[in-house]
DNA sequence: TGAATAGTGTCTATCAGACATTATGTC
DNA sequence: GACATAATGTCTGATAGACACTATTCA
């Protein structure tokens, strides 16, 4: 515990506190099969050697930003650069997380970033990974996660639940072009609950610069039939509003 | 640039980085004369000596947690203790910058906090300060801030603004009882745009768990006259629903 | 007495959500 | 032909915002 001398002291020459690592993770998110997953890596040493893990690893402290480690800790595991789709994933930073022995070797702080990205190839391990999956959201929450990503997992998808509502980074799961169909089965898999198709239609029509409409049609409907639905892609609005508010939640209000 | 094995060796030992410091900087509101005003410090040694900066300091990294840090801090340029005031104040995280440079003298990562504090007494420098000052934010916003504080700042009124809409935490800023009209003030002042006071005055108690009556009623009306106004206090609602939106931004939307 | 304020009432345009309807595809 | 889907229409209740109005207090 340094008083104030040397807090002064600690002002000048900052190494004399004990070493701190800075890390990134990502809550990467992505739609597969309708299902809402996400990014996992099997921990290929200790500690947690085994469990599954966020994709994350150390900082190069002063030659990248944080927003750039996150990127390239989400490239390596996802086989993505910047030219092959990398450029079309949406990365924002989600929280810092350093509670004393979150880490068991040293002491470590975790910038965690949430990305979302659209339908991509199977993941592949990096380096230090024994394997990489996408897993559904659902077993992932259920999973003993290493460290404290299970918590950092959790705002995580409050913060992808919350960020549609009143932006429209719902269409960064998706390609450039889609149907609103598509886009509805997005937040219906980010919510976890059903929408009612002919409000949604008209709801996301209404709001200006979310969607544009790109005069074409589907090559092909549903599987299960129904005419072929109109093309749209990302509008210009970077906020929605009005905003797409989420199904009654009574329970998490107070 | 590391290649993979020392990437692989960096996850055995860490320490082989770069030394990387991690700090807090707190972004600290409160209302003053009716004013949004934010507390900075002046630095007392290099870098930057002499410029007014955001509170903050560095981390005892294992020893407490980023908000814990983030709280000390603030105590120590506010001369608040737990018993006296500090337990009212909200404490958030912002937010973490890491960007190369941002720091002359080596790599530092400054995660952010956000506090919302009722009307405090004057400042005092701590240890490391030449001044400290509560400053009206345009002001604060026009000065030259040390490191990238002006864009901290800048991120800071941002979250409050957005974040007064869709909680209760504009009550964060008043003391324990307090009137619709002192309520209406500061959305006034974070939003930086004139309310009307009958639809706030409505609007506040239609939404569910804002604010309680107390029964009572303000000892004095406004100096300016008026009826004595009833006394509230907050209530149990963590989110506002309905929200109370910011009037129109258009212009940000795009 | 005049002016500012607290609190309430009223009206209108807009919006969310429930529900219905029509047209168009697949199986 | 049965059925699911795309897209649009209609209705109701809730809400935001403009405006009006009364009562109360200070200067």
């Amino acid at each position: 515990m340094p008083g104030d001398d040397e807090d002064l002291l600690a002002d000048y020459d900052p190494t004399a506190y004990p070493p701190v690592a800075v890390t990134v993770d990502v809550v990467a998110l992505t739609l597969r099969n309708g299902a809402l997953n996400v990014l996992l890596v099997r921990r290929g040493g200790p500690p947690y050697q085994g469990a599954w893990a966020l994709p994350g690893g150390f900082v190069q402290a002063g030659a990248e930003t944080l927003g750039q480690a996150a990127a390239r800790e989400l490239a390596e595991e996802t086989g993505l650069d910047e030219e092959r789709g990398l450029a079309r994933v949406h990365l924002e930073q989600l929280g810092s997380y350093g509670d004393p022995g979150r880490d068991p070797r040293l002491a470590v702080v975790s910038v965690a970033h949430l990305a979302f990205a659209p339908d991509l190839p199977e993941a592949r391990p990096g380096s230090d990974a024994a394997d990489a999956r996408w897993v559904p959201v659902d077993e992932a929450v259920a999973a003993d996660l290493a460290f404290d990503h299970a918590r950092i997992l959790a705002d995580g998808l409050e913060r992808a639940r919350s960020k549609i509502e009143y932006t429209p980074l719902a269409t960064a799961f998706l390609r450039k072009e889609f149907t609103i169909s598509e886009l509805r089965a997005v937040y219906e898999a980010v919510w976890g609950a059903g929408l009612h198709a002919g409000n949604f239609h008209r709801k996301v029509l209404s709001v200006p610069g979310f969607v544009e409409s790109t005069g074409a049609t589907a090559e092909r409907s549903g599987s299960r039939g129904g005419p072929r639905a109109r093309l749209y892609r990302a509008g210009d609005a970077r906020l929605l509003h009005p905003a797409l508010l989420r199904p009654d939640r009574e329970d998490s209000v107070r």
